[in-house]
DNA sequence: GCAATTGATGTAATAACATTACATTCAAAC
DNA sequence: GTTTGAATGTAATGTTATTACATCAATTGC
């Protein structure tokens, strides 16, 4: 899907994401758009959900937190799996992809005859810096 | 290390889990017990803590629930990743390890000096039956 | 025996994350 | 200019997880 014009809100998040040097949570995420008019959570829930569609933006699910996809590319053909690298020193999160771990793990599904919807990996450590 | 005997909570746990069909949330868990004497939070995430230590059970990240774990071969040594399919209609949850994966993903994180501590990999979807 | 330590437990309160329900506003389409 | 559908506003509530503090039980060393 071609990505929208993003609404007041959905800006407003996905502009305190990208500012952002690490994942947030939403109710993080609230507090710094206080100021700019957000009152409740289900502002935030809303527009994360609208840019998770678009796949502007990724949940970690390992932290209950949100990051701003950091792909180059247009985010239109959302196929490819995403990975995480989270590391607990410094919070920094690093986002890879890999079709050879792709592959394997369709080849398992497909062994299953599973319908894989969304695949999440995320590798909780230590980075260089903070090894 | 070797898995110590349990005590009567971590005991009671464990039962719970390995006695249901699919994953349970910790407050699942304690509605479960209650009627054995558990009466606060507390003492499922305590019981829970230990026994994700000595591999008995796993946690879900994208379900925030919990699982016993199926693999045969004794808990000792933890160093495998696994994985999981779960299917969204049924609840169904299939463990499994894959070494080919694990190698990947280890040459990458060695790529970016990443010191993995946890690897978290969830694919959810339709089982089978459900698809 | 009996402090001292250590790990497990009990209880209450609170923090953190997420959703439901319902009313309202806005802009495009007709 | 009304209808329609998406987005928004607001309040309340539901769900998941932790902090703080007191108590109990088993072990260790004297």
């Amino acid at each position: 899907m071609a990505t929208p014009q993003l609404t007041k809100n959905q800006t407003m998040v996905m502009a305190a994401l990208s500012h952002s040097e690490g994942p947030m949570s939403a109710y993080t995420i609230l507090d710094k758009l206080r100021d700019q008019g957000f009152r409740a959570p289900l502002q935030v829930y809303r527009a994360l959900d609208k840019l998770l569609e678009y796949g502007l933006v990724h949940r970690l699910e390992s932290l209950n937190a949100f990051v701003a996809c950091t792909c180059p590319h247009d985010h239109e053909h959302d196929n490819g799996v995403t990975a995480f690298t989270i590391c607990e020193g410094c919070g920094q999160v690093t986002e890879f992809h890999d079709t050879a771990i792709e592959q394997r793990l369709t080849a398992l599904t497909r062994a299953q005859n599973f319908k894989t919807e969304k695949t999440t990996i995320e590798i909780r450590g230590h980075c260089q810096s903070c090894a």
